[in-house]
DNA sequence: ATGCTGACTATGT
DNA sequence: TACATAGCCAGCA
């Protein structure tokens, strides 16, 4: 019995998401836009937050390292304050302002971590 | 079935 | 840099 609502999906779009979102190594952070598109769903950035607000507590998905693309936490409440921890917490630093650098931190996909050339 | 809302983004002013 | 607008898709009343 499909108790989880997610993962179930005909295309499998949440499952999509969740891979790409998976992919995002520690101390690195991607944007909705930018999970949309490893996910194969481009310009559907929104289906990105959809999908990870969709998740359930505890998953083993890295939530928090997903913002949008001004590189602030677009969730409130209690949520943002512990994504905002929990990066913190993996070496990732914010702005005054409370917005990460891009620059810096942001994943660059397709962008493979050393497997030398 | 229709309409509004939302963990969004790109572009223009 | 900040605000406004248009485009996109899924969930819910």
């Amino acid at each position: 019995m499909p108790s989880t609502s997610n993962e179930n999906r005909p295309d499998g779009t949440h499952r999509r998401i969740h891979d790409a979102v998976r992919r995002i190594p520690r101390g690195r952070v991607a944007t909705y836009g930018q999970i949309a598109r490893v996910a194969r769903l481009p310009g559907q950035a929104r289906l990105g937050g959809y999908a990870l607000h969709a998740l359930p507590r505890g998953s083993t998905v890295p939530w928090q390292r997903v913002v949008n693309a001004r590189g602030e936490i677009s969730v409130g409440g209690e949520s943002g304050v512990r994504q905002r921890q929990l990066l913190e917490r993996e070496g990732i630093r914010f702005d005054p302002r409370g917005r990460i650098p891009l620059t810096k931190f942001q994943w660059r996909a397709g962008s493979a971590p050393h497997k030398k050339k």
